[in-house]
DNA sequence: CCGGGAGTCAACCTTTCGGTTGATCCCCGG
DNA sequence: CCGGGGATCAACCGAAAGGTTGACTCCCGG
């Protein structure tokens, strides 16, 4: 059979550089193009397909700079018609991530400092319809069928990350029209969800796993 | 003369292999040796030298995975006699690890997202005793000399970052060997000094000015 | 039709935090 | 030699946050 054809999608051109000249020097492997973002990503992938060299793997990053981010690409690129699976390769691997990965219909999820020929296992899988998981998100996928109660409902987003932004819970409270009473139930049962006791934790883990936004950090 | 030969320190295998590929493309520019982390940075120097291979100049990523820390080999590589200019070369540009790096004695501080040409522009100045510094870290720097009353003390961003994963004030005063009391009396420091009065704020604010890195990011 | 989860609110109590005042120590620089 | 800034600590008080219990509404699904 004819080489793996990779679509590198990565805003970072010394990543780029690297994954070229780490994949390139794999067997059996070939990069048909490059993307620093997303609507390059889904441009490329159609100029591809017009001169019938169609990719059979996106290697895909998650931060893509300014712009449209991974997942978004990812779901774009998997509402195609017989589109290309997209394998996730990313620098974290926190909740948030993996699944909106997941369900924006990624095959695999690895992390950036995976050794060489985890890499390539992982794309090879990847573009024969296979699946592909770092340690991390198989665990946390197994976690969440088994355990789905957990998560944060919109209302308790939506405070937590009025709290992020440094508001008091009086403050809150008249933002969203509700009662200081009403936030406080709310924090209690954030802060049983995240497993932390006081709002400083409930925002370091809120964003660790990616449930809010970093305050201040650029789109 | 010769060729500028680069020592590379950075933990992902991914970029190495993009930093290798990219700079031995430039005229000029030849990789001496890699390292993963900052142990190994100092062996492979060592090494170096006994060869008469001494290295123009280290490239430094300031994350480097378990282990010693990229400030910390920074310093110790300018602790050595005639020490090779070490460029920073990270994902980040905050303000602590900006400020970190320039008290270690990095010669510059550049970002992986920088285009290849500044990249070799920087490599090639730093080899030849200049700085080379990203916008970013240029216009921190010169605010600190324009502006220098303001700015909170290394003791007061560590009590800050602590801040910042959720501690509380007992927690964060175990954690650094002194009480409470000093704990809070610092704090209120750090609130006046960013305009704020309570320590979620506090996280916000030092974030937005990137004086300390979003709460839960690798570090 | 009934249960349950989400959202709302109140009252209560304990703990933590914010703010102030005042004090000691050390080190650096004029 | 003396001033000042940084770091340390103590005691105090009021305000805010944390935690609990209980209750009401709405809406969705079995």
């Amino acid at each position: 059979m004819g080489e793996v054809r990779v679509l590198l999608v990565d805003d970072h051109p010394v990543v780029r550089a690297g994954l070229r000249a780490m994949l390139t020097g794999f067997e059996g492997i070939s990069i048909a193009a490059e993307a620093a973002d997303g609507a390059a990503a889904l441009k490329e992938l159609a100029r591809l397909r017009t001169l019938g060299e169609a990719p059979d793997v996106v290697l895909m990053d998650l931060q893509l700079g300014d712009g449209m981010d991974g997942v978004t690409a990812t779901a774009q690129i998997r509402k195609l018609a017989a589109p290309p699976p997209v394998l996730i390769l990313t620098t974290y691997d926190t909740d948030a991530d993996i699944l909106a990965a997941v369900e924006a219909g990624a095959s695999g999820y690895m992390l950036k400092d995976a050794p060489p020929d985890q890499l390539r296992q992982a794309v090879l899988q990847a573009a024969a319809g296979g699946t592909a998981l770092a340690p991390r998100a198989a665990a946390l996928l197994m976690e969440r069928i088994s355990n789905p109660g957990t998560s944060l409902t919109p209302r308790e987003v939506q405070l937590l990350e009025l709290l992020a932004t440094g508001l008091s819970n009086r403050a809150i409270a008249r933002q969203v029209f509700i009662s200081e009473a009403t936030v406080k139930t709310h924090l209690v049962h954030i802060y049983g969800k995240l497993g932390v006791d006081n709002r400083t934790a409930a925002i370091a883990a809120a964003t660790q796993r990616r449930i809010i936004r970093a305050p201040g950090s650029k789109g």
